[in-house]
DNA sequence: ATGCAATTGCAAATCGTTTGCAAAAAGAAA
DNA sequence: TTTCTTTTTGCAAACGATTTGCAATTGCAT
């Protein structure tokens, strides 16, 4: 349920087409986020990447996030206490379980609760742009 | 359905249950949470709290939600973007639902939410700690 | 290869919030 | 009410996450 992605997103093609140049900053990072299925915020995504090349720095990667971020390539997630945390936006819209012993985030999805949101807001007569249902918990 | 809170909590009673001091700053800050039924920042509470006396800090408005949110007379509600905003923690449990153009936070409850919510901590095996459940949207 | 705009790294700035500290006020005791 | 001890305050400085200005570097169309 978790761990599914199916395939690995072109970020480079992304980059590309939006008209940005590919530099080996942007590579690095772009890989880091492509290879991966958990929710690394900045500073974890800053030392994945100096481990490849010790030369890019965290600006760089606010900027690169924030970049994807507006590509819709990536999500960025602000859970309760701590940084922002980004996944890929591939795949199929969910929402969060975060485990608040360990930090974990599990990923679920629910028809109903979506279906429920848009009723209540239709009832209330506003257009849902986005949301958010992030649970808390801890293993039982 | 949004501006229902049934009586005024006493702050000063849980304050003196709490063994804390009731100060003039706390007691003018205190009263400003008790009487609104909207979702104030720390500066909008600190500009309210100021026109009642000048002389109150924006570092004791801090603070003070800090020590009402620990008693659990206050909840603290970081949505997107901004800085915390407050509301009593009087009344039954709701989410919120965020006008994005005015920042005007609506109330709502669904009970179905809730009970698909813990069947699916339930299933990932959790016990849900708390939860946020956010709409933002737009008038129709 | 060349040239210029886009991007980088760095340090300094920003925002919301917290904290150290000395001065002020609360409230228990006398 | 005066005194005493303790908590609380205001202020300014520190904070963590993130953004930004700027000069140096780089990508990439020519």
């Amino acid at each position: 349920m978790a761990g599914k992605k199916n395939q690995k997103p072109d970020y480079e093609k992304m980059l590309r087409k939006a008209g940005v140049r590919i530099t080996r900053p942007r590579r690095v990072i772009v890989d880091i986020l492509a290879g991966t299925d958990d929710h690394p915020d900045a500073l974890e995504i800053f030392r994945r990447a100096s481990a490849v090349d010790p030369g890019i720095s965290l600006s760089t990667v606010y900027r690169t996030t924030k970049l994807l971020e507006g590509l819709g390539a990536i999500h960025r997630h602000a859970f309760e206490g701590g940084p922002s945390r980004f996944e890929q936006a591939q795949g199929e819209h969910h929402d969060h379980l975060i485990d608040l012993d360990t930090g974990d985030v599990i990923e679920f999805k629910s028809e109903r609760i979506e279906q429920l949101q848009n009723e209540i807001a239709e009832a209330l007569g506003y257009d849902i742009i986005h949301h958010r249902l992030e649970l808390y918990g801890r293993k039982r």
